[in-house]
DNA sequence: CCAAGGCCTGAATG
DNA sequence: ACATTCAGGCCTT
């Protein structure tokens, strides 16, 4: 079909969405969940328990998708700059241990962290003559002692970790449902679980839970909603309080429509990549 | 409802 | 060297 239609792959994996990925010549290996993947070159995935993956979301429609979210210059450059970046459709437990470790931290760091979480408490297991460490389930991390989980660096966040992995175990949380109903009742739901707070579910919603309408405002976005935005979404404050987010949140999916997560993925790989700041 | 301060850690900056 | 700052935030006061 057309040029949008082309996945590109690199740009997907390097745009923050998933940390567990390396690339062995010219082949991209992750961990998702309780599955490895393997991505040639073509884009054809290799599933690891043989499953059925759509972890590039073909089931997306990126043209009706890109015209939505194309409101405005910026968004027509970034998406024109990075046709082919796609939003990620990851293991759901796994997607909400990353990101409790990834607030108030940065790419290195979390990647650092869930590798030593994997191989501390993952099943390892050979895939394509090479090692790997599945992530852990649920019920591995909820046993685990806070203190073996902080060994993995993740400081004070390993509590998070522990009582987040006893809600799924509990379930008190879950995914099935959370994929099933709308983005407020879920981002409500997952809120709840310690360490996860506006930006945190946001990034669960989008790249696991299939809410393509989140928008998860970080630094680096404030940032380029400041830049690029102070028009549209004038920010008063310097700390965005949960009544703020939300209030912008609402403002965001006024502009950008009902995929503007996707508008959000595109802003944010254009700014990291123009402050060339590494990704995997 | 808002503002301020604390929190693990490691790389970057002074 | 060594101290301080800062990074894809969240929680408590």
């Amino acid at each position: 079909m057309q040029n949008n239609c082309i996945i590109n792959i690199e740009n997907s994996i390097n745009s923050g969405q998933v940390f567990l990925w390396r690339k062995n010549n010219d082949i991209w290996y992750g961990v998702n969940g309780q599955d490895i993947l393997k991505i040639s070159k073509s884009g054809t995935i290799k599933s690891y328990q043989n499953l059925k993956t759509d972890f590039f979301r073909k089931k997306d429609n990126i043209e009706k998708i890109i015209k939505s979210i194309s409101k405005d210059e910026i968004t027509k450059k970034a998406v024109k700059q990075y046709l082919g970046l796609r939003i990620l459709e990851q293991d759901p437990f796994q997607c909400l241990i990353s990101f409790i470790v990834s607030s108030n931290s940065n790419i290195q760091k979390i990647k650092s962290s869930l590798k030593k979480i994997s191989e501390k408490f993952g099943v390892k297991v050979e895939f394509e003559n090479q090692e790997f460490f599945l992530f852990p389930k649920p019920e591995k991390l909820a046993n685990a002692t806070v203190d073996q989980i902080k060994s993995c660096g993740v400081g004070y966040r390993a509590r998070f970790i522990k009582e987040a992995a006893k809600m799924i175990v509990e379930e008190q949380i879950d995914f099935k449902y959370l994929k099933k109903c709308n983005y407020q009742e879920a981002k409500k739901e997952i809120c709840q679980i310690p360490g996860v707070g506006n930006k945190v579910a946001d990034c669960i919603l989008l790249f696991s839970l299939n809410k393509l309408e989140s928008f998860p405002l970080d630094r680096w976005m404030i940032r380029i909603l400041e830049k690029y935005y102070s028009d549209k979404f004038h920010l008063e404050t310097k700390t965005i309080t949960e009544k703020q987010y939300e209030l912008l949140h609402e403002k965001i999916v006024n502009h950008f429509g009902p995929f503007a997560g996707y508008a959000q993925q595109f802003l944010f790989k254009m700014e990291r990549e123009n402050y060339q700041k590494k990704w995997l």
